[in-house]
DNA sequence: TCAATATTTCAATAAGTATTGAAATATATG
DNA sequence: CATATATTTCAATACTTATTGAAATATTGA
């Protein structure tokens, strides 16, 4: 395959992929194309080779940097603004994850809180904090997990997990 | 918290947390009511208990049991189908977690160990390699990990985990 | 077999999200 | 300060995905 070719398809991918896991799919271009960029781009850079207009680019580029995956990079004598993608995988796995976490694992996990404590005696009520203790309990370690998950932890978590259940 | 109030916050919360994963609203929600619910449930009851129509109830019962989330069940002497979830939090995360590596995880896995073997000296070419090689690690570590993850392995992992990182 | 009931399908439509592009705003440089 | 250039905003629009509901199909049991 084609430097080229394998370039566009690595852009799609990343993308699709993104797209299935609730991520903005020009998102998650814009992110693969600086993964994939030897040198910093400029916002026209980005609006040329993924064919995708200034507002889209710019808004996406911004959130890139809200998440942590993309840093702006002044280039002497540029006027304009540059921006290159963090390369480093763990990295950008911890920083994806801990983006969600905040947004979406810590409302779930506060709610379940409250739900454990709903009153009654009936079977119904039972059942019903059984099983939001449970996910409470779940969602928790998970919480815990990625809050104190660093590259090392990771790196040693993953190994010894994958050595474990070969 | 009135049991009411809380079943209805935790249907809801369980579709915006399932939609911001790219899980079908709908799904998650009737996935919820399911989880919650003591007695299994028949469509029409699905369907007033969360004002969804009888097509949007069916396929998203279909699209549980398919990814073993919930089952089908017979009442003696009824003729309709009930059904219940499966309601082991453990064998919750692994069937969604399976169903989707399945579904996005080994695509890319694929990809990426043919974007690999690209050819080429260019410091560009190099890059992507070193890129897509690095990524390609991460995903397989995950994708094996996924795979042979059963519930003790599970439960073993997240707790040495969570009391090493705590 | 035939009705009654349950389930599935699917074209039409609605709802939700992303994208555009031009105007407004901000910033750098002579 | 004036001008050129870069960046941001946002209403309009396009696109994607979910949902409806009625018709078609399947299933049960008298």
């Amino acid at each position: 395959m084609e430097l080229n070719e394998a370039r566009e398809k690595f852009i799609e991918a990343w993308g699709a992929f993104g797209s299935a896991w609730g991520i903005n799919r020009s998102m998650a271009q814009v992110h693969a194309l600086l993964l994939i960029s030897h040198e910093p781009l400029c916002t026209e850079d980005v609006m040329e080779q993924l064919n995708i207009s200034r507002g889209n680019a710019n808004m996406n580029l911004r959130a890139l940097i809200d998440w942590s995956l993309i840093r702006r990079v002044l280039k002497a004598g540029e006027r304009k603004e540059f921006f290159e993608a963090e390369k480093d995988v763990w990295k950008i796995a911890t920083h994806i994850t801990r983006e969600r976490k905040k947004r979406e694992l810590e409302p779930l996990v506060r709610l379940l809180q409250e739900l454990e404590d709903v009153p009654g005696t009936s079977a119904e009520a039972k059942g019903f904090r059984r099983m939001t203790h449970d996910l409470h309990d779940l969602t928790t370690r998970l919480d815990t997990l990625l809050e104190h998950s660093t590259r090392r932890d990771v790196q040693w978590f993953v190994k010894a997990a994958t050595t474990l259940l070969k």
